[in-house]
DNA sequence: AATGAATGAGATTTCATTCAT
DNA sequence: AATGAATGAAATCTCATTCAT
């Protein structure tokens, strides 16, 4: 929550968060006025001001919360399941649902974040770094306990994870978010663990 | 091309949007301004306006230019290598090679295009369906003439992969750009085929 | 009045449109520029757009403010003076006073709103089919209580009367508006009934 | 004829004069863009530039041309017939015939003259002087050999005649110019000599 | 705390005019 | 004489932010 905020109507404040998602689900970070999201939020131009410190604050917020609401949900499971194949697929499973829940959400995390200028771009990757260390502890563990295969880098594994994670829920998005996300969580899983190829004819390049 | 350049400086044409490429990774779409693309390229900001429509026709112009310059290389690929495996591996390393010796052209591509109207989003969509055409043309021979393992969803397989490769150029880009792409063909498309699981544990959950 | 500025300042849209007139009546439609009638009107310039919808919205407004000024007048005329040669008068009076007391606005209505965009001349032709239907009421009331002569055609009188008041504004304007204009209405009114003929050499030619 | 073109091509002269009336009168002075008078005559930008000193000179010779005609015209016909009666008379077909034949014409002169800066007006008042005179002339010797009706102030007479034609050629103009504008030579000719009023009700009020 | 009218900096785009060929 | 690509000044309008009430 902006510091700013702490002392004042909590109710006002997400008010303001949730119009902005939907504001800028249809118009982008950039197409998004202020004041559009002041009346979709039903309150005065000026008194978003009083929330947020200016119209990059109101994005950094969105996604502030929900990449903890995320990272939270995963870290929860990630105590609870110590089992690596468990917590992969969970955390699979947490990512699609909560953003599935919410497709404007969904629309600005993946496509108008992206945007902007560098300093929020900067910010993002703060704010996701806790995410993508967690899905390394996740793999490292895999690896030692034996449930993965072992010789291939951590990193690259990540990207692929987090890559298929993540054009898994564009496409998703740009279908028009009709079917159910969360569904698509069993078939991601199983082909990240096999990959494509078939066991005999890996080596063959 | 644009329709517009066709009788006059195809100089000029590039030497534009190379400019145009430059200002937009330092400063993102919205960012980069006219005039500075125009000062850049050494032109009047009056002569933009010869070769291109619009501010957003320079950045549709970046796109298609550079898109088909991955499409022409990967379907020449595939003409040539109808070796499923061979064509995926080149294919990786044409989009890796492309974009790993222009990182700014790579970072308008990955991140500044994202943003923009949804207009120019659906035009980009437009751009990439024949490479996702593609990728798929290639699983499904992979698949028929049983170099991949038979049964997997050839669009989540088509996800991943895209996926993977998006996600490698991404962390390249926000890591600097300082090492080289194009290395990371073989670990991702060795990572691709096998998936992080073992044989023998793969159907556990 | 302007749809927009019904909730707001009444002064400051008076303020805008009076400042519209003076810079106007200087340099003419295309040559009045937002920033400068803003400066003449005391506010900044982004509170024009506050006011008028854009710059064609601030000169249809002058003309439709005075014309229904002008028709107003002549409407009240007519209803109070059913007798038509008074209200001929009347209405010549009216059109001179209105347009005596104000140069800058005799100017801009004269001048400088016959330019302008095909779209503008429509809309001031629409305000200005009142006034014209006014006039013809007028004569066929004079033709039927026989107080005009009887066999001349409506319309063309209606030319005449209207084309005289015209140019009688515009004489007066590019002389420098230096005499009062009012004190043309009965040499014209009366060279308006007469015309210039003596009576009996009228079907000479 | 332009200084500048007097050793050049007459018939390129011309062409761009037709192709600038062509041009003004769907768009408006401002709305003519130079580059479009120039490939509606055929030439190249630049060329124009060899015949006219600006786009300023080209409006400015449409209408010393045209007037010059009128006027030219009109001198002629006063020099043929010092009967007055008969020189009104055909003073007004001159000038509905010549406008009549031109729509184009007509609608530059009566509309977009008018607008465009002060120094076009005041050439084109410098242009009108002439015809001013002319008529005035004829009105005097109307009233020295008795022809018209003694008592009345010979401006005030031209300003009526002037604004009588100018309306005439207004209506036509906004109406489609869909009629014959030269037979409204006779019934404005005998309403301007009559007047609207009866004989024997002139100084009632 | 809340309002919303006012601000004014800033950017795209047009188009008359020039000048090298 | 003719061309037409290039120029660059100039002006409308938007919208994040402020501040008096």
């Amino acid at each position: 929550m902006s510091a700013i905020a702490q002392r004042k109507d909590a109710a006002k404040y997400h008010a303001i968060l949730e119009a902005a998602i939907k504001v800028m689900a249809v118009s982008g970070y950039h197409g998004a006025q202020v004041a559009r999201i002041a009346r979709e939020a039903g309150v005065a131009d000026g008194t978003v001001y009083l929330y947020f410190k200016n119209k990059e604050d109101i994005l950094v917020s969105v996604l502030r919360e929900t990449i903890s609401q995320i990272i939270m949900l995963s870290t929860w499971l990630e105590g609870d399941h110590p089992e690596p194949l468990l917590a992969l697929h969970k955390l699979i499973e947490g990512h699609f649902t909560t953003l599935g829940r919410n497709p404007d959400l969904a629309l600005v995390l993946q496509v108008h974040v992206r945007q902007s200028d560098p300093a929020i771009r900067e910010q993002v990757a703060d704010m996701m770094r806790p995410y993508h260390r967690m899905l390394e502890r996740i793999l490292v563990l895999g690896q030692e306990t034996g449930v993965f295969r072992q010789p291939f880098d951590v990193r690259i594994a990540r990207r692929m994870i987090f890559g298929t994670i993540d054009e898994t829920v564009n496409a998703w998005i740009f279908t028009g978010a009709k079917y159910d996300l969360a569904a698509q969580t069993d078939p991601v899983y199983d082909m990240l663990l096999r990959g494509i190829g078939k066991g005999d004819k890996l080596s063959e390049i």
